[in-house]
DNA sequence: TGCTAATATTAGCATAGGCTAATATAAAAC
DNA sequence: GTTTTATATTAGCCTATGCTAATATTAGCA
């Protein structure tokens, strides 16, 4: 069965009423669906959407090493972008799960969440820098 | 690009390092710099961004979750977006690194490689669903 | 009180992204 | 050959994204 694709406000999603179970047979084409919920998929897209990106996963990346918890300007000489930027960033980044945050007097400190930990983790255990 | 951090310093003084002991008393502001080369970040956020959408994200589970390799007329009944489209998606999804293809007649297999399935099992065992 | 430092928020802009529809290619089938 | 099927590519249209600059908030300090 078929989930997903509930209303979504995305205006070029097309509802497409699938026609596929009686269609000729032979091919290759049985139908599949997706083996996640709608609402584990999202969580899953907006924490990788929000690492994917180069400011956002060098923040990650940076909190992720350091060992104490990193506050938002000793990020700023290393990212090289505004610091209203890197608030963004950070931001995104909390609310995708993947770092924690706790204030202390006007600093705040991040560390990265165990999700990121593992990602990241796997990010460099199985990755192919080719030279092109 | 990548700027790494110079030594831009004080603002605020601090020696800490690699202590973790304490931390408030002065200011937090060390700068840091990523862990990464330039092109192992490139790497990792082309991964990252590819899997980071509905479309493409869901194409790459149904396409992990089969027990053999999947051709694309498959996936489109279960995406909801036309046939370009999912030849957009899987073809960025091969760019990425994260799944392979093989072609068979007019047929071409995709599925996905070690490094996909290793993220997708770690999005699997860290996921934490929100009731919101 | 101020004032200043650290971070957050906002508006606005330029660009990237994702889709559809149309068209192109490629391989089998006729 | 021509037709059909599976996939790829392209142009074009919107929308989303990511930044800067400016402004707002918050907390310590004079």
């Amino acid at each position: 069965m078929l989930i997903l694709a509930t209303a979504k406000m995305d205006t070029h999603q097309s509802n497409r009423t699938d026609i596929q179970s009686d269609l000729e047979g032979a091919s290759c084409c049985t139908p599949v669906s997706s083996p996640l919920t709608e609402r584990e998929l999202a969580v899953d897209v907006r924490a990788l959407s929000a690492i994917g990106n180069d400011t956002r996963y060098e923040a990650l990346r940076i909190v992720a090493a350091a060992e104490n918890d990193v506050c938002v300007c000793e990020l700023e000489p290393a990212l090289g972008v505004t610091q209203g930027a890197i608030s963004q960033a950070l931001s995104r980044l909390y609310g995708a799960g993947l770092v924690t945050r706790r204030k202390d007097g006007r600093w705040r400190y991040y560390s990265a969440t165990p999700r990121a930990e593992r990602l990241l983790d796997v990010l460099d255990e199985t990755r192919e820098v080719d030279d092109e």
